[in-house]
DNA sequence: CATCTGGTTATTTTT
DNA sequence: TAACCAGATG
């Protein structure tokens, strides 16, 4: 129930209500509001404690968004706010969605209350469509995504003469994205980091791109959140509206939270009755050096105080003037609450400040700090070994993972002679799992370089088993899907130039760079759209006659469907135009592997569209909220990397990769040093803990990079997990299609042959063990964690090579989608049928083995396939 | 204007 | 190795 009792006693300033408080609210709470029981004592503090700035440190796996859930619950039902006066924040459409599904369920009904629930950028988005004319925008502005942004800045390096080859548009992009995610605008850059760019013409460039933008009537993803600070700060009078409204915040996953997001949690959070905000500082000039070396005395003060002794992102933090001169404001905070995990910051290389978290209670003073340590998810094993790795960062809160669990069995250790090797492995263990009844989708594996995928998926496909690649590109960045919204856009508003562009010459209508050219000087000249200029030429005779007739059916398509949208539903619209222009049956009449995938994906669009009222409405969303929740309802293998693992659990997890170079990654150890090894091993620990009965680590002797095959050593992660919970397994797998009749014949024997040469402790460890807990090979490292002598070594019982056929298939995935479904039929293929794979494209068969078709692939080569994945084509 | 070819370059990903 | 892009060619 919702009372809307009015919260006027809460507006003011923090106040820890006393035990009397604390008891009150626990009685009124046992009677009714069963939401609460079932929470251990943490939890229950963390969603009862309402008032001033909580930091909820919640390790992996410890009831995270029931908290936050449970919280907003409790303040509704309490009176202490109405829904609409809740921010609640998350970084991913799917955590939004979650938050909004669980809250339904709790409350017992719709959610349609709690419209300040979204992603920050959402969020930000709607805050700026409100006020858009004060960032010289209209409310109907275009978002612009990466790819938008990368075209838009090639044309500024154009104009500009810079040689894209030497000055990549797609650097000046990251440049431009970083100077946002820490909340710099182009007067506030850095001299010296702006210069870094085409001979020091990179902040003058960031200047333009923001003025072209306004032009565009464009914003791209971070300006969804740098223009709302800037209004706020140029605008106290709108800030103050939104401190009043929102009476409580709420944010998920701090620990990913960037510098502009802070100040715009920052600035939301300060209580309204505060002093008017400052206007902007003129401190255009002041250095990131400065301010760390010898800033004004309140900024080192305030550094030298910073109450956590880290000696990683310190420096970090510190290098940022804005973002100190920020802290330095102890405004009275409101009530915020912060969720996160710094054991699980994996997204420092995107902007993210671990030191957000890690400085919390010294940015919100008087803030109550709670620890959720109790897992609800691993075995005990798991969490040791999870726990054990973790434990070897130092830029860390610190916390004590615990379960009522029971151990469980060991995670194992176990390395193969190489990927190949690897990846049969970890197939055949999938089967066993299988066999023994286990879900599919209770397995994943989880990698750290998607090229680590292609193995697996190969081997699966082989052997029939159904999988899904999570992640991966999403789906409104897909070509297709670009296109059709290009179209709409085109519509939508006519100044659209990017998308007019974009589509002129999609499908193929001899409209090319040429004509282009031509039309943007004319543009230019005329200061109009392309679309406007597109119109006066073609009254002209500048255009070569061809030329001219498409150009001039491409301009009447485009005013028949303005008019069209008056009267026609946009979904209908979206469908005429995609056909009319031509461009579904340029993939119809396409042979290639993924036409039939893109089609697919349009009428995924169109039925989208569905969901919002009208176009307008459309367009002003997809950017924003189109991600693809994938169809998991087929049982089959999950396959990712650890960053898109994040939050989400399995019974069996599968960690193959473990090598140094490849994991830990040797770029971010080259880019990021220690501070990166420390986000690597965070990874680790993320990987792992996804795990709920079974983790399985796997690491090869050679892998295969970049084409040529390399000899690799066993990861230092590997050295720092606890030998306790350890357990060192054999590779299987050693033999698969051929039957040497010895299986598992481990390759550990043809590591000896590279032992010498290593003596990482990893490596040593593999090797104790293999001498079966014997001899320790000495090396200069010894010493570090070695207990490898206490490993036991456990040969399983062997899986069983003859079981192919009897291997029941599914449907296979990809990204989510189905790829193929089984025919269900006993399908016969004749030697030379001409056949359609959706991996790999049209083929014909060169060899039949029982189910098992050897298929030459006009695009992807020879692959061996089982039958039900191909059709004739 | 479209297609072909060779040179280049290889994480992690959301919005 | 393979995928992508830019410039040269047809």
């Amino acid at each position: 129930m919702i009372r809307m009792t009015e919260p006027s006693k809460i507006t003011g300033v923090p106040d820890h209500q006393p035990a009397a408080g604390g008891i009150a609210a626990r009685a009124r709470a046992s009677v009714g509001p069963k939401y609460l029981s079932g929470l251990n004592p943490e939890q229950r503090e963390a969603v009862e404690t309402l008032d001033g700035p909580v930091l909820v440190l919640a390790g992996a796996g410890t009831g995270k968004t029931r908290v936050l859930t449970t919280r907003i619950a409790h303040i509704l039902s309490q009176g202490r706010a109405r829904p609409a006066e809740i921010l609640s924040v998350t970084f991913t459409n799917k955590a939004a969605r979650e938050m909004k599904h669980r809250l339904g369920q709790m409350l017992g009904h719709a959610v349609e209350g709690m419209p300040w629930l979204g992603t920050f950028h959402s969020i930000g988005g709607r805050i700026l469509r409100a006020h858009a004319e004060l960032a010289q925008l209209k409310s109907n502005f275009t978002v612009l995504d990466t790819d938008d942004q990368v075209r838009l800045l090639k044309q500024l390096l154009q104009a500009d003469n810079i040689d894209d080859k030497r000055w990549p548009a797609r650097m000046l992009a990251g440049l431009i994205d970083g100077w946002k995610n820490r909340g710099l605008t182009p007067s506030q850059v850095p001299s010296g980091e702006g210069a870094v760019f085409a001979n020091g013409k990179g902040g003058k460039l960031y200047a333009s791109y923001q003025e072209r933008l306004k032009i565009l009537n464009a914003a791209d993803f971070g300006d969804l959140l740098l223009e709302d600070i800037r209004i706020f700060r140029e605008h106290p009078d709108v800030l103050r509206q939104y401190q009043q409204r929102f009476k409580f915040i709420l944010v998920d996953e701090y620990q990913d939270t960037n510098v502009a997001q802070y100040l715009w949690l920052r600035l939301l959070s300060q209580a309204p009755s505060s002093a008017p905000f400052a206007s902007p500082r003129a401190r255009g000039e002041t250095d990131a050096q400065s301010a760390a070396g010898e800033g004004d005395s309140p900024s080192t003060a305030l550094v030298e105080a910073a109450p956590h002794p880290d000696p990683l992102s310190a420096s970090e933090a510190r290098r940022d003037p804005v973002k100190d001169g920020e802290r330095e404001q102890k405004a009275p905070v409101k009530n915020i609450c912060c969720v996160g995990d710094d054991d699980q910051s994996i997204y420092g290389w995107r902007g993210a400040e671990v030191d957000n978290i890690l400085r919390f209670d010294h940015d919100f003073p008087g803030a109550k700090v709670i620890r959720l340590e109790r897992n609800y998810r691993s075995t005990g094993h798991i969490l040791a070994a999870a726990s054990h790795l973790i434990a070897h960062n130092e830029g860390r809160l610190g916390k004590t993972l615990r379960t009522e669990d029971h151990d469980g069995e060991k995670v194992t250790v176990t390395g193969s002679w190489d990927s190949e090797e690897e990846a049969r492995g970890i197939g055949e263990e999938i089967e066993q799992i299988q066999r023994k009844g286990d879900k599919l989708n209770e397995i994943a594996i989880l990698v750290r370089a998607s090229y680590q995928m292609r193995e697996f998926e190969d081997r699966f496909v082989t052997l029939g088993l159904p999988y899904r690649v999570i992640g991966g590109p999403r789906f409104y960045e897909r070509a297709e899907v670009r296109d059709a919204l290009a179209y709409l856009r085109v519509i939508n508003s006519p100044a659209d130039d990017l998308a007019f562009e974009r589509i002129v010459n999609t499908p193929k209508r001899g409209l090319g760079d040429a004509t282009v050219q031509m039309l943007h000087d004319h543009a230019r000249k005329r200061r109009i759209p392309l679309f406007e200029a597109a119109r006066a030429v073609v009254e002209t005779d500048e255009l070569k006659p061809k030329a001219r007739g498409s150009l001039r059916d491409v301009v009447a398509n485009f005013d028949r469907w303005r008019a069209q949208r008056e009267v026609t539903a946009h979904t209908d619209l979206c469908q005429i135009v995609l056909d009319e222009s031509g461009y579904t049956e340029m993939w119809q009449k396409d042979r290639s592997a993924d036409a039939a995938g893109r089609l697919e994906n349009l009428k995924e669009l169109v039925r989208s569209m569905e969901e919002f009222e009208n176009l307008q409405g459309f367009l002003e969303h997809i950017s924003l909220v189109m991600d693809r929740d994938s169809g998991a309802d087929e049982d089959a293998v999950s396959l990712m990397t650890l960053h898109s693992a994040k939050g989400l659990e399995f019974d069996n997890v599968f960690l193959p990769g473990w090598e140094e170079g490849l994991f830990p990654s040797q770029r971010t150890l080259d880019e990021q040093g220690r501070a990166g090894l420390e986000e690597e091993r965070r990874l680790g620990h993320v990987g792992i803990t996804r795990a709920r009965r079974r983790a399985m680590i796997y690491f090869a002797t050679n892998r295969r990079i970049h084409g040529t095959w390399t000899t690799t050593i066993p990861s230092r992660f590997l050295d720092e997990l606890p030998a306790a919970n350890v357990e060192i397994t054999e590779s299987k797998g050693g033999s698969a299609w051929g039957g040497t009749g010895g299986y598992g014949a481990s390759r550990f024997d043809d590591m000896e042959a590279f032992g010498s040469t290593y003596s990482t402790p990893g490596w040593q460890r593999a090797q104790a063990n293999r001498n079966r807990g014997g001899g320790r090979t000495g090396g200069e490292s010894g010493g570090f964690e070695e207990q490898a002598s206490t490993f036991s070594s456990s040969s399983s019982s062997g899986p069983d090579f003859g079981s192919f056929a009897s291997r029941r298939r599914g449907p296979m995935t990809i990204e989510g989608e189905l790829v193929a479904k089984s025919t269900g039929t006993t399908s016969e293929f004749s030697l030379s049928d001409r056949v359609f794979h959706q991996k790999f494209g049209y083929g014909h068969v060169t060899r039949i083995d029982g189910n098992k078709l050897t298929i030459h692939f006009d695009k992807a080569g020879e692959k061996k396939v089982v039958d039900s994945f191909v059709q004739r084509a």
